[in-house]
DNA sequence: GCAAGAATAT
DNA sequence: CATATTCTTG
């Protein structure tokens, strides 16, 4: 008698259990479910094992709290705030895509084997609005994946360090606070894409509501995030340079939707600024003007290290960050914005007083010399 | 009137 | 400091 009554306790006890060891499990199936290629046994096992603990438990009991076992949306998790980005973008993937990511594929495809097709949808699907998001805004806090592609085109040095970027928790904060403005840029970036998208200067001040009436307010600082500024850098290499390229080429290569001629050019002038005498501020000793550079491949280096230019040693080259050579390049820029060495790719072309053909109106104080001929479109 | 650049402003 | 905006000029 009391035996039937203990085990009834039991069963009851063990079906609760099972349940719980379900839940868990779904939960944890769920959230390897997104790396289905990467764990495929290990989704299966966990598979199983809710099979296994369903069976157990048999028969009726509370199969409907957990009868969601094919939640195929592997989504779900703490994605919350993901599904969310998501959603405005999703469309773009479809039609934008090719405009925007063309500049950089690269890295995007880069891991392990694509079996199932399942794939798209963490890479596809994280690449793709991960990349509008952030273009304009937060420049890093994305959580991995694209920590490599950094520089790849250009780059011929090497960078040696760059784990400090994003490695651990360095959640830059967005840059200025958008809100939901950030709604906006997404789908401007989805849908106009290169082809015309060209209105934006209103669409921006608008702010959120898209009314643009309020005009003596500042528009929305943009933030210059390593995509953007990579963009930048790779359409100012293609023009030839930061002094030859103006703002609005730059602006059509870089092929960026929203973006405005003004604040490719306010870019650009910083970016001169910094390109040029990156050392003028630092009285520096060092052949502080002296600086005597050497022809290597084309371009121009310091004489100094350019063997070995990208060296880790060099980096504190007193010209600080903008230092005008090879530094190594600390990382990357101050805070976001990424002039690095790039910088000293760009300088390479033109700097060296006067050497190179090319005015190097940078050098001269009266830079509007410019060479317009150039560009007479 | 536009666009580039420099000079200011925020 | 980094961007935005305004001023100047071609």
């Amino acid at each position: 008698m009391i035996k039937s009554l203990s085990n009834m306790m039991k069963y009851n006890e063990k079906r609760e259990k099972c349940c719980e060891y379900i839940e868990a499990l779904e939960e944890e199936r769920r959230k390897i479910n997104v790396f289905q290629r990467e764990l495929p046994l290990c989704l299966e096992l966990v598979t199983r094992a809710i099979e296994a603990y369903k069976k157990e438990i048999s028969g009726t009991t509370t199969d409907t709290l957990y009868g969601q076992p094919e939640c195929s949306e592997q989504t779900t998790g703490e994605c919350g705030p993901v599904l969310d980005l998501f959603l405005p973008v999703k469309q773009s993937s479809a039609s934008t895509d090719e405009e925007e990511e063309e500049v950089y594929e690269d890295d995007d495809v880069e891991h392990e084997s694509h079996d199932t097709g399942i794939d798209f949808v963490d890479k596809n699907m994280k690449s793709e609005w991960l990349k509008s998001v952030q273009l304009w805004n937060q420049p890093e806090a994305v959580p991995v994946s694209k920590s490599e592609r950094s520089q790849q085109e250009t780059q011929t040095v090497v960078e040696p360090i760059k784990e400090n970027d994003n490695g651990a928790g360095s959640h830059q904060p967005p840059c200025y606070e958008m809100s939901n403005e950030k709604n906006d840029y997404i789908i401007s970036l989805a849908t106009t894409s290169s082809g015309s998208g060209r209105q934006k200067t209103e669409a921006e001040r608008g702010g959120s509501g898209g009314r643009s009436s309020r005009r003596g307010q500042r528009k929305q600082r943009r933030c210059w995030s390593h995509e953007l500024h990579r963009r930048f850098l790779n359409a100012l290499k293609q023009l030839g340079g930061p002094h030859v390229a103006t703002p609005k080429q730059i602006r059509e290569l870089m092929k960026v939707d929203g973006l405005t001629n003004d604040e490719v050019k306010s870019h650009l002038q910083k970016y001169r600024l910094h390109t040029r005498r990156p050392s003028q501020t630092i009285p520096n000793n060092r052949d502080s003007q002296t600086q005597h550079f050497v022809v290597v491949g084309g371009i121009w280096v310091p004489q100094a290290n350019h063997s070995k230019a990208n060296a880790v040693a060099s980096r504190k080259t007193t010209t600080g960050i903008y230092g005008p050579m090879v530094s190594p390049l600390p990382s990357e820029w101050p805070s976001h914005s990424n002039f690095g060495r790039e910088i000293s790719e760009e300088r390479s072309r033109c700097s060296n007083k006067g050497i190179v053909r090319c005015s190097s109106p940078a050098m001269s104080s009266s830079t509007r010399t410019k060479t317009k001929n150039s560009k007479l479109s």
